[in-house]
DNA sequence: GAACGTAATGTTATAGTATAACAATAGTCA
DNA sequence: TGACTATTGTTATACTATAACATTACGTTC
């Protein structure tokens, strides 16, 4: 699934849920009411969604909510590979395959704003060698590439 | 010129502002006081340097100044490939080759903040063809990495 | 199931990053 | 010189994120 062909949006929202739910029992964590609204919210589309585009939405169903309401639910979600952050739209994004650590890459549409997930360890192998050429180990790649997505390609 | 090595830093500096004079000179455009003192704080050091940061510095120099001050120098800066920013810092570090466009990946060190610019055109070229792969046509390439610089390692 | 300890959330305040909008000034060129 | 444009000044505000402390909910032990 690449968030760009189509597909039946519902049941990524459903999948991203269940799957919350099966990592969080698996590792005895807390999969609060909150936390799993904020992650049904961040799946809503497979564009990044803002922070505070979040709380108002949970400020609307909660009635009350603060900023550290919707981080901490951000950061829970981040800690444990459920979504992941684009640096640079200050933005979140649910994860394609949140079942274990992985190094992924972005695909940000600037026309359409929807973002693709790619997990290409070639990649990300290929960037740690050249880092460790450099004297250089490698902890954490965030790889963000902006262009345009089929979908929004001028049609030739 | 990685950012890692031992070198003579002035030297980086005077470098940065002779290429950014030639630069300008050759496009036309005016590098002013502001632009070039600017320019010489990023190159302070090889450490991303916040907006703020700068423009307490500009605000001691000149008795006055507001963010935009600061924030259009670096607009101009960064539209001329002089100097890059660093999104996962919110903070910005001269560029080492600002001749032509290039894509740059950057090396973090979480401990002694440095920041190296790799210049590696097969990394970038592989995340295009991926990005094809996907139906993806790229425009720009954001892609840092945080770790361990050589002098920042453990002696093993 | 009562008491305790911990995790999660609520609440208030503030820090940090960035831009909009309009005014004033400086540079350019006919 | 005068008109035009680019640059900088100035004020206000938007947007993003976290610190610090209070309260509530949960889970465990006895």
């Amino acid at each position: 699934m690449s968030g760009f062909e189509n597909h039946d949006h519902r049941s990524c929202i459903r999948d991203a849920v269940q799957a919350a739910k099966a990592l969080c029992a698996e590792r005895g964590l807390r999969f609060t009411p909150l936390r799993q609204r904020v992650l049904e919210l961040v799946w809503q589309s497979h564009r990044p969604v803002g922070a505070y585009e979040l709380l108002d939405i949970v400020k609307d169903e909660r009635g009350r909510a603060a900023p550290p309401t919707v981080y901490r639910a951000l950061e829970f979600l981040l800690e444990n590979g459920l979504i992941h952050r684009i640096e640079t739209l200050n933005a979140f994004v649910g994860c394609d395959h949140p079942a274990g650590p992985h190094t992924a890459q972005f695909l940000i549409c600037t026309s359409c704003r929807r973002v693709a997930e790619l997990s290409d360890d070639a990649i990300a192998k290929r960037v740690r060698t050249r880092a460790a050429d450099a004297g250089f180990r490698s902890e954490h790649q965030t790889l963000e590439v902006t262009g345009t997505c089929e979908d929004c390609a001028e049609p030739s």
